[in-house]
DNA sequence: GAAACCGTTAAGGTGAACTGATGCTCGATG
DNA sequence: CATCGAGCATCAGTTCACCTTAACGGTTTC
């Protein structure tokens, strides 16, 4: 019978793409994931690996087999969920991810919530790179994450991965002065010669904030990088520059910021292992946040 | 994250009832089973075992887990599959399981068959006692099996494994004078006072010849347990009793035996581990008894 | 009431799997 | 072209999980 646990090895190496890399995710040595992989391999009969350079790319059975493990720990997923859910204490800790942003924005009153309803249940977060949010859920470090998803920055599917939408939230562009135009293009060309206050390079809403400007036609001055933001909109308030918030992030602006709304949008997703969508952790959590997002949220 | 391994265990003690059983199914020691059985039931969090008596059946919890453990062990069963799909050469062992009397009237050709379209392939036949045939494929020690099905004698379904259709042949009420009568009820009752010979008791053969007697009213006087259908019409010719047999075992009867046709039929099955159906092996095999059975079969 | 059966527990041995060290190949860099 | 670093494979050593043996307690049956 195929070792699951090897198969896991295999699947963790179809989305990171090396060894090294599979072996720093489960927290081994690259020694231990190789021997695995090559138990597997002979186990299976047919090449999985391809030695390619000095990496190593999965052959097509490979990729075939990475299919079969993903349904298989789905269902082990599933499985587990059901046990939690018939073990009917809910206790425990859910480990929830979650940007920055995101952290400030809707955790504090969601875990409040979490707290009324589920008493036992433990939340622990973990403020986390967005690019480490998928490889951590896959690997069980974190149980339910927060995920933003912009217009020109859409979020990349992940087979081992699900999600339910949460929030659907206009963008606003903060200036002083308002701005004129008719659409969004035409009202983020009025801003072109003004300096911009975008995220830390790197992150989603830099990027979003960024491509927004380039399909408006333009690429942004950008002059501070500012997650915050609550910050951000002081800074837009003392004349510094203009920039682009959620609505979430706009809530209480100061008095001599002006909002704009725009039509492009942010969208809000809960993301968790497939199969675990059924864990009772999961459903208290995701209750919780739509309790806390009740009065944002726009019919998406 | 759940062990696969434990959970094989589990869904053995499913269907099986007993831990000593299911050790004697995987060759283990009852002990092992006890202690990876506790394993999975403290790393549950539930109870999946209820001891009553000195048994132990499954709890709600328990039977819930083994549905996920038949749909991950069918998931790994594909994989398998197409990993011997992938491989491609077609050589190894398959190991059949039958009844005596399908290996005599099906499986020489049937085998030569294979031998002449799959030269690589090694295939093995052990005779098995019908009440094996389901736990042994379950178990991996068989990879396909023949079932039979009678009137009168229904295979219970099992979800661990799945069957194709081979055969469905009318049965013979062989005797050595003609015998009158409309309707499978009114000619055996005309042979009510006539001695039979069946199979061995505790056999599908021995059960079906009894139980048909007895739909039709009377409880027959069995003389002769004699597997061999060959044998059971020689027996009927020099005068011995009468007997029910399958169109497969009436081929080539002595002169002085009289076959009457019944509506009663029996059915034989081709079984495998669910999710194996796709195995290249058991395709060859599917095929090569399709072949060395086409001039018997009978639209089904 | 004895015997057979079944499941659990304790103790001990074995093998699988992980770590750490070493060597090799490939690719980037100056 | 030489050097360096990244990445994978292999080997030896160790640890730990799992299985077996052995012994015990409870239950059913004759």
């Amino acid at each position: 019978m195929l070792d699951v646990r090897r198969l896991r090895l295999l699947r963790e190496l179809a989305y990171r793409g090396t060894i090294a890399a599979v072996a720093e995710a489960l927290t081994f040595t690259p020694s231990a994931v190789s021997q695995q992989l090559a138990a597997l391999e002979r186990e299976a009969g047919v090449a999985l690996l391809e030695r390619t350079g000095r990496r190593v790319a999965l052959t097509p059975a490979g990729v075939a087999l990475v299919r079969h493990a993903e349904a298989v720990l789905e269902r082990l997923e599933q499985a587990a969920a059901e046990l939690a859910a018939a073990r009917g204490d809910l206790s425990g800790t859910v480990r929830i991810g979650a940007f920055p942003t995101a952290t400030r924005a809707i955790l504090p009153s969601a875990l409040a919530a979490l707290a009324h309803s589920h008493q036992g249940l433990d939340p622990m977060v973990d403020e986390v790179d967005p690019a480490e949010v998928a490889p951590r859920l896959r690997a069980g470090e974190l149980d339910v994450a927060l995920v933003h998803e912009y217009d020109f920055v859409p979020a990349e599917p992940d087979l081992a991965l699900d999600a339910v939408p949460l929030l659907d939230e206009p963008m606003y562009l903060a200036t002083i002065r308002p701005v004129g135009g008719e659409g969004d293009a035409a009202r983020l060309l009025a801003c072109r010669e003004e300096p911009w206050i975008a995220s830390t390079p790197g992150t989603l809403c830099h990027a979003m904030t960024v491509r927004a400007c380039q399909a408006a036609g333009f690429s942004p001055r950008v002059r501070h990088h500012i997650d915050d933001f609550a910050t951000v909109l002081a800074m837009v308030a003392v004349g510094q520059g203009v920039a682009l918030v959620p609505e979430l992030g706009a809530a209480d602006p100061p008095e001599d910021v002006t909002l704009t709304a725009l039509s492009m949008r942010r969208r809000t997703r809960v993301a968790f292992r497939r199969g675990a969508g059924g864990h009772p952790a999961v459903v208290a959590l995701i209750a919780a946040l739509r309790v806390a997002t009740s009065h944002v949220r726009t019919p998406g």
